[in-house]
DNA sequence: AATACATGCACAAACGTTTGTGCATGTATT
DNA sequence: AATACATGCACAAACGTTTGTGCATGTATT
């Protein structure tokens, strides 16, 4: 069926040279090797002629070498993934890399599956938004001298480098702003209870309102989910004492939350004030636009890729662990109440 | 650095037999070579005790096989397609396979010199959103024998297998729902002119609008982007003679459109009506909930997944070319006009 | 006791590259 | 004319699997 594959013998015998010498042309060590001006034309024809196409498997097999990074997020779902997603491929591919992108769905088990799949392709790095608390597989594989990092979700007291954003001062900053807006009641709705960036939101939060002597707040919830936010958003507007706002830690949370203010014909910011964590161009053309915590994704992303490659050119890097600030987008969404 | 890793040979010395037993008992064909009871276990035992991870090059270079099947859209960013992405991801993943996607960006160079690189790594499956009105580079590795399927955009009149949905159907629905509703000066912005999917929107559109016998109508645009949408809505509301209602043929279109409207103090739908292809779980809770065209995504992606994997199986296909019937939603932003 | 078949494995080649090494031949230097 | 170095390549092994084939030994059949 398949057309009869051309292979680097094929050219050899067109160009009436060893493979060597073509293995060392098409690879850009003619110089190196002192290869002739003349053979090398020949075969570079050659090649072009045969329409010949590097077997990476026989390659890679020999020279220990794959070209794959891997991406593993939770949920390529989540608008907030598919955006590092798009940007990392992006950015790998730059470097003549390919990247796999695998999704745990938030599951740990299927997160060990992917990687032990993975690792039988001889990924040269891995980029890895952790889905749980279990660290041990990731640091196993780190320890064995992969190239690792960790971004968005990590893990505190790990030596594994991570980049991700500075999610105790974007709560902080959120939570400020809406004490400030005269909010003193307030519900917070969390994504994944045991991920890194929700306990520092959560502390974030939590610390803010304390500074403020305020100690009326709620904090619910365990998704990153539109279910969840739909969920614990229902449940906070069966209370007498309802809050007057709900911080919401994800975008996907935001929009179960307004799916809830929608059915209890509850309006923003006349009835209950909210942001979000997360940005995203709808976000402008909602009801009311969304107030929220924008994320630097294209700085994470291209941060863990270019760390990735130091890490692969040996280079020595310095600082291993880093956190970026968010940009608090202010919109319509927060009433200011007496 | 990295700790040397196990190979097959290590797990048969341990089990005190040939790699030929061990990789046969590995790969589940003990049965068909009558490998004896107690040398499977020993075998097993060995490979979980050494932690053996097989090498996927080796044995894809001798095998042919690679179990890797590439995904090609047109750009992860796009909602609708990292919808699609990650769906595939994961149908492809039930079949132990794994997903190379690829971002072509709406360019068809970019196209070609993807899938040059996936080639060399021995896929053994395509689908593809075509992002231009080239064909050829398809086409010859779909002749060669590799399977391939078109997604969401195709060519009409090659015999490379496709699924999509009914593009003509939905915006002929689309576009006489609003007529009912009393439009009858209608604009629609479209995207990419030579995609098969836009083609027979514009067509659709058409058909209905000279059915209802309404000429006052007008196409533009060239971008399933937000910023074609943006800047195509700039220019249809300094029109004197403003449409009454607007047909976007994407979602990304139609956040261009909202964008200007804002701008421009418009509001959906009382001095302008919407629909727009393509459905997302926010299009609920814009200021104005939209009315869409909503393609059946995973339905299509599970298709295309099928599809590949009966002819990987050498299964013979009797239906190649597959159009799906999109549902229309219908929403506050069309408002009716006597 | 001879024959036939079943059982349980191992030999060795092969997939298509990369790479350390070595060997001619040519040219410059003394 | 002898020596030294540069130039331009090729040999052959190796990466870690899979797979067609064949060969002992055991067991059943006559």
């Amino acid at each position: 069926m398949t057309a009869q594959k051309v292979n680097i013998n094929d050219i050899a015998k067109k160009a009436g040279l060893s493979i060597t010498t073509v293995s060392r042309v098409l690879n850009g060590k003619a110089e190196q090797y002192r290869i002739g001006k003349k053979s090398q034309e020949k075969i570079k024809n050659a090649a072009r002629e045969l329409n010949y196409v590097p077997n990476q498997f026989a390659a890679n097999l020999r020279s220990g070498r794959s070209n794959t990074i891997a991406l593993i997020v939770p949920s390529l779902n989540n608008p907030f993934f598919a955006g590092i997603a798009s940007k990392i491929n992006a950015e790998i591919r730059k470097y003549g890399y390919i990247t796999i992108i695998g999704d745990s769905d938030e599951n740990q088990e299927i997160e060990k599956m992917e990687l032990l799949q993975l690792m039988s392709r001889n990924i040269e790095g891995l980029i890895i938004v952790p889905c749980g608390d279990q660290w041990e597989h990731i640091k196993q594989l780190y320890d064995n001298g992969l190239p690792v990092i960790c971004i968005d979700r990590y893990f505190e007291n790990l030596d594994i480098p991570f980049v991700s954003t500075d999610n105790y001062d974007g709560a902080y900053s959120a939570t400020k702003l809406l004490i400030e807006h005269g909010h003193n009641k307030i519900a917070c709705i969390q994504g994944v209870q045991k991920s890194t960036p929700n306990r520092l939101r959560i502390k974030g939060f939590r610390d803010a309102m304390n500074e403020a002597g305020l100690s009326d707040f709620s904090i619910t919830g365990d998704d990153f989910s539109i279910q969840n936010g739909y969920l614990e958003t229902k449940l906070l507007l069966q209370q007498k004492n309802r809050p007057t706002a709900i911080f919401s830690l994800s975008n996907t949370i935001a929009m179960g939350c307004m799916k809830a203010f929608k059915e209890e014909n509850i309006s923003i910011p006349e009835d209950i004030s909210l942001i979000t964590f997360d940005d995203h161009p709808y976000l402008d053309y909602l009801a009311t636009p969304l107030s929220c915590i924008a994320q630097p994704i294209n700085d994470i992303s291209k941060i863990a890729v270019k760390f990735l490659f130091s890490r692969l050119e040996n280079q020595e890097i310095s600082t291993k662990q880093v956190l970026l600030k968010p940009k608090i987008k202010y919109k319509e969404s927060i009433k200011r109440i007496t």
